[in-house]
DNA sequence: TATTATTGTATCGAATTGATACAATGATGG
DNA sequence: CCATCATTGTATCAATTCGATACAATAATA
């Protein structure tokens, strides 16, 4: 198969890469007043794992995980940040390495160089989850957006990563005016509460979070939108980064 | 010399370490009201540079961190935090590392483990500066602290370095209740809004810094600290880490 | 046209914060 | 030994923010 020869080429393209360091990206979208993110399935194992990827010998790290945004979700000019770095000696299980290079017709040599020890360095991105286009890579046979409270078994370390990447998500956001990043060009206030409830995991006041958010002059409220159910049509608003920008260099963090 | 054989013997064990990844500590310390960071100089070079370090094959990156601190102030049990790695191709200056192979005897070869690229992960240590008794490492002849003010130039990236630990400092420290770190154990309120304001680079007002810190009860009150000048002296307070735990723990951040 | 669910905003008391004031108190010096 | 001085600890008051509740406005529906 031609997937497979794609495979066996990259396990043969060692000498072109930056080595014993890897990528990997924890991809937020918001769905269903779900806080999801994309889990890529490892071929042939019940494990899912973090999309991911390795850094060229001469690429920038940030660079490496624009690429693996853009090959996973065809998305570019996305919020991405770096959050961890993750290095314990024993957070990949190599057997999980070589069952994939078997099951893919590849043996695998001792001193491979997949069958090192790899550190990570984790990535955050936020994602307006329509817009995505979710595609396997070469170790994975399928995808999906899961729940952050209903996820399949990781492999390796990928949970940790995960929930460290969820803290630095909740910590980041206010700080940050990151949220909007999740939702589309045009969200209610309805929506944009559910998704900071869902995100910081508790309820808030509806009052007192629209009155906070308005006060912020961040926000562009547009038309009305209709047709939403038998009661008042809420206002559309449209995040307006200029006065964000604004608001956060005037913010008196110190 | 002894020295110039330690050198040379650990130029020559590459195949011990984890490859092109490096450790680099900014180490905090607070004297004579100012913020200061310990900085080594370089042999016979005019540049100075964090303390750092390679890991080993088998070792964690946090475990890495703690060894250069340990080795570079003596220091242990220390507030040690990773807080972001710098991989951008160009951030290390191999003619530097060259400069110094050829000053201490040895040849550089080319493709030689330490005239690759390296990505480095950045840690950040706050420490009491009167206990700290820095020795300078293999590649440097002297250090110095120096107010984050007035650093002299440093080698490679380590001023990108500074700053973003400095930025992570500042945002951390009422967060984390980290400042504490940098004091000895009893001190006074002036002392601590002294450091306060030095990291926060602005000023407080005393009423009020000395109303928030005690509403915190996160210290203990000692006794008074005597004959510090013609005026009424000054409690002594101590830190009080169960008390702090369990404010951070109350803490409801989401 | 009455009903219903949701929206936008107002309001009120509690809590927090900024700014200022002031009494208490250790040393110093005449 | 007492007046002076600088600093400390705390109080005070207005301004601001925040939690909680109330209520009128309003699209759709029956």
């Amino acid at each position: 198969m031609n997937n497979n020869q794609d495979f066996i080429d990259f396990i043969n393209s060692g000498d072109k890469l930056f080595p014993c360091l890897s990528i990997d990206c924890v991809i937020f979208g918001f769905h269903d007043n779900q806080l999801k993110i994309l889990l890529l399935k490892f071929k042939n194992t019940d494990f899912f794992a973090l999309p991911g990827g390795f850094i060229d010998k001469d690429e920038n790290i940030d660079d490496a995980a624009k690429q693996v945004l853009k090959k996973r979700t065809g998305l570019e000019n996305i919020y991405l940040e770096q959050f961890y770095t993750f290095g314990e000696t024993n957070r990949v299980d190599i057997e999980i390495h070589k069952t994939i290079m078997l099951k893919n017709g590849v043996t695998p040599e001792p001193g491979h160089w997949l069958l090192q020890r790899f550190v990570t360095v984790g990535y955050y991105a936020l994602v307006d989850f329509s817009k995505a286009v979710p595609t396997p890579d070469l170790f994975s046979d399928a995808w999906d957006w899961y729940d952050i409270n209903e996820m399949p078994p990781l492999a390796f370390d990928h949970e940790n990563i995960s929930r460290k990447a969820l803290e630095t998500l909740r910590l980041m956001l206010d700080f940050k005016l990151i949220g909007f990043n999740l939702l589309p060009e045009t969200f209610t206030m309805a929506e944009l509460q559910s998704l900071y409830e869902t995100i910081l995991g508790k309820k808030l006041i509806r009052a007192n979070f629209q009155r906070k958010i308005l006060s912020l002059e961040i926000l562009e409220r547009l038309d009305k939108k209709w047709s939403g159910g038998a009661h008042k049509a809420p206002y559309l608003y449209r995040f307006d980064e200029k006065k964000a920008k604004d608001f956060l260099e005037g913010k008196t963090l110190y």
